[in-house]
DNA sequence: AATAAATAGTTGCATAATGCAAATAAAAGA
DNA sequence: TCTTTTATTTGCATTATGCAACTATTTATT
């Protein structure tokens, strides 16, 4: 193993640009946490606030702030969960889902570029390295688990 | 192309989280931002404020104070520059240079047990796909790039 | 059922981080 | 010399953070 850290530093710090370019949308201007937690909501199902800060591993007391935020953007709606009334479940407003999908869109047509450099097969590779390197973070005993 | 950014959505949360796990050493409590400096620093050849600021992305402000608080906790050391008075080059200090090379190996631990889920040959495919993804990065021209 | 313990979420508060605007000081250019 | 640019610092206002304490509700224990 050379200097492995090194290799995943320069990917991370890259990656984390890409990510902070991809925060505006229209009049709009997240900050990268909060385009997080959009991203988050929109591909869990029916969360609840413990469960999303959860997933970002986000205190829930600043988790909590940010969604205030968020709803009064009105990008994020809380929704009383009858079943259990302590409960609030999250979801994105129409608003929230618009500018969730254009974050998206920019991101992966930034990756797109990216890729754009590699042939076919570099491509798949790439993917399928980053594919089992999350298989063995999540079997990871001592690392890199979120608690969902 | 498939839902390839929740895979590096996937990858980049946990290696950030493997990162956040890194930086306590002994007694000394770092942030994470200030573990990024210190390792910048340590690589970087006796670099500018500005430099260093510029290679982690950071205003200038924010990084200033930064610095005065790594200054003070006596990990980071500024000389000033005699060939322009107005630089001062940054290096780490003897315990600047322990703390970090303990995070360092803390963060390799952590990635060498990763690693150890995988075959001699996926760990080389995985290696070589994230130099590749690296340069690609280095190629695109519209993101990922900071100014160093 | 009654009470205790646990859970979901909010608020108070103090601290740290952020970044723009403006300042200082020094170097480079005209 | 005078102007412009560059490196760094400080003022200030805003935002983010997280611990402790609180409310409300549910679950467990007796």
């Amino acid at each position: 193993m050379e200097n492995v850290r090194e290799l995943f530093h320069t990917m991370t710090k890259r990656l984390g640009l890409l990510d902070r370019n991809c925060c505006a949308v229209g009049g709009i201007e997240l900050s990268l946490v909060q385009s997080h937690i959009l991203y988050e909501i929109d591909r869990m199902n029916e969360p609840s606030m413990q469960q999303v800060a959860d997933a970002i591993a986000m205190d829930i007391t600043t988790f909590s702030r940010q969604i205030q935020t968020l709803v009064k953007m009105n990008l994020v709606k809380k929704t009383p969960y009858p079943q259990d009334r302590r409960v609030y479940i999250l979801s994105l407003t129409p608003e929230g889902k618009y500018v969730t999908a254009k974050i998206d869109a920019e991101v992966n047509e930034y990756l797109g570029e990216v890729f754009s450099h590699m042939s076919e097969f570099e491509r798949e590779t790439v993917l399928r390295s980053i594919r089992l390197l999350n298989e063995c973070m999540e079997k990871s005993s001592i690392c890199c688990k979120p608690l969902f």
